[in-house]
DNA sequence: TTGAAATATGAACAGATATTCATATATTCA
DNA sequence: TGAATATATGAATATCTGTTCATATTTCAA
């Protein structure tokens, strides 16, 4: 089955919106990228970013929310990955329209 | 030339931020999918979305600074278009994870 | 050139959001 | 159990952003 036009109500514009707003902050999508090769705990992450353990819970949070990234825990740390495939396609399809 | 791993910096990360802020807005988003057809005109657009010109107007220059829009004059009214074949695309895409 | 129509712009305001700080929760290990 | 480590959470704050209202600008037509 192919993708045939598709048409989109006014409610699904706005749930789009809602995921565009969540790749839309450099902290969420630097974490994205990070996690590109793989998964890893979050004092990891805070550190590869430099930034504060806090601010990255926290965004982790926003992440997992909304399904684009996924747990698993180990011991006392907890394993954060990529939830999906289409996390990287969307981040590459928008890095190609940002390098012309 | 294939698309062999892309190696954004950090700053290329913030490019794209601002790139995914300005869609990650359902006004704009509207906008940006009411011009899915072929470029219309401020004010048919405002009607079309029910929203007030002014409105329209600001979003419109947002969507402009960005070069997603491009504007043709005719006479006193100016018509707007998608610029780019990337917006249907980037659209489509978030669609594409919206419906899961 | 004057009035009307279409669009743009600026200021003000309200609502949203990211970060920080302090602290809570959870897990391991001794 | 108690200390230490890893992560999460809540409140406070500062900044950013979208909309509105009023008005400016541009263009056409008479």
């Amino acid at each position: 089955m192919e993708n045939k036009e598709m048409i989109p109500d006014i409610e699904m514009l706005f749930e789009l919106a809602d995921l565009f707003k969540v790749f839309g902050d450099s902290t969420r999508l630097r974490i994205m990228y990070t996690l590109f090769d793989g998964e890893m705990s979050v004092g990891d992450i805070a550190e590869s970013l430099n930034l504060e353990q806090s601010t990255i819970s926290h965004q982790l949070r926003v992440l997992r929310t909304n399904k684009l990234v996924k747990i698993r825990r180990d011991g006392r740390q907890i394993y954060y990955g990529l939830d999906d495939d289409h996390v990287k396609k969307i981040i590459e399809m928008g890095l190609d329209h940002v390098l012309e």
